[in-house]
DNA sequence: AGCGCGTTTTGACGTCGATCAAATCGTCCA
DNA sequence: TGGACGATTTGATCGACGTCAAAACGCGCT
């Protein structure tokens, strides 16, 4: 603990400066959310929290995916949220129980900073900055999650597949290619789909001019994608 | 607006004030926060709040039940949340997007109290107690969301039943008997189930031991719902 | 360039839950 | 108490998705 970022490379450091937690913060709350601090890297695999644990540190990932997840008691695992590079997990900790409701397992090598919970609670209470980037944080996971709720509940797989390539494609109609930045596997458990129900949506959207090789996914007309 | 709290009976303001929005409110804080607040009275199927509309107050629910929910183009629904008496809904629009992520429909005669939302805005920043119970509303909405995305995505009709019998049991195991709060319509829209499902999933609870007449359902065996 | 392993795709099949329609139940009112 | 109306249940059918197994692919390695 405490190591601070120093250990940060350029690029890792811009993630964390453009997240809200550290973007405005004045000389002072800097100093003190820097002790809050530490880095840690994880392997592929790798747990990072688990369900049930006792909630003492939110996380920020700076590179890779985290996967958050729950089982069932019978062994099958349903993904929550997929954590990307300047996302923070575990921070709806701060103000809750004192108990993970998830597993978070890294989906390939990931470099994460670890914010003590009770530090930085601490701070929000002096500083309005802090309050102001944990609030903002909450309400945007809180926003996805129930754009999630939604999509599981009125869209079919190859409607959320579209879904999610129309959100991370250029904004004008004509052809577009993405390329995918993790594993078909992990965006199949955060679309709540099994692999090969994946698979096959993105085989069914064939006919509307999409072409998969890989992890590069090639669309022909992004406004026809949008009516499906 | 700004006609406070003067109209509540007893019952209104007793759940009022247990909201962490006005529990610990010290004195000018307390002033200043009920100028941001107004009552409303809303009839069976009104709407609150329409998705896409410009984001100028959130609600806290005294009385009756309201449904958040979001269409797709063909006009189907899907319910994200249900907030019942003493939950606020739209708290997530003061650090976010200015527009309405869902609909908000009154399932039955509502009171409601509405907050300004530039006006708690402006007291977050000065009063950490109403940034804290912000943030303590806000950390619940996006844990009991994840649960519902998790509870969706891995369990069943019947099993997502039981779960809602179960958090409405008291603890022991033994034989018990609730009361639903509301039609059973809006219960299967909340476990994201068509009506007929939900019918469908009391039915074959029987085996279990669960019997339903009009709201009320009896267990036999709580501990035997568990086990489901 | 060829090999080898983990990932993805395809096929076959079963189950769950949505949908539509019709019967029944509950509750409110006169 | 008898209706009447909306809510719920039941039945029949269908489509979507999960699961298991096997084939194909992609990618990194030498």
């Amino acid at each position: 603990m405490g190591n601070g970022d120093i250990k940060l490379n350029n690029r890792d450091r811009a993630v964390l400066m453009k997240t809200p937690f550290m973007h405005g913060l004045t000389g002072n709350s800097l100093v003190k959310m820097l002790s809050a601090m530490s880095v840690e890297t994880v392997s592929a695999r790798d747990l990072i929290v688990r369900e049930g644990q006792r909630a003492e540190a939110f996380y920020c990932v700076l590179n890779g995916y985290v996967r958050l997840y729950r089982l069932s008691r019978d062994g099958r695992d349903a993904d929550i949220r997929i954590s990307a590079p300047g996302d923070t997990f575990g921070e709806c900790m701060l103000y809750a129980d004192r108990k993970y409701p998830f597993f978070a397992q890294a989906a390939e090598t990931c470099t994460l900073v670890r914010f003590d919970l009770q530090t930085v609670k601490d701070l929000a209470e002096e500083d309005p900055g802090i309050s102001r980037a944990v609030m903002t944080t909450l309400s945007r996971h809180l926003i996805s999650t129930m754009d999630c709720v939604a999509n599981d509940r009125l869209f079919t797989a190859p409607q959320r597949v579209a879904n999610y390539i129309l959100s991370r494609c250029p904004v004008d109609g004509g052809p577009a290619a993405i390329r995918l930045p993790f594993q078909k596997s992990l965006l199949a458990g955060m679309l709540g789909l099994a692999p090969e129900a994946l698979s096959r949506a993105f085989s069914s959207l064939r006919k509307t001019g999409v072409t998969v090789r890989g992890r590069i996914i090639q669309v022909v007309d992004v406004q026809a994608l949008r009516e499906i």
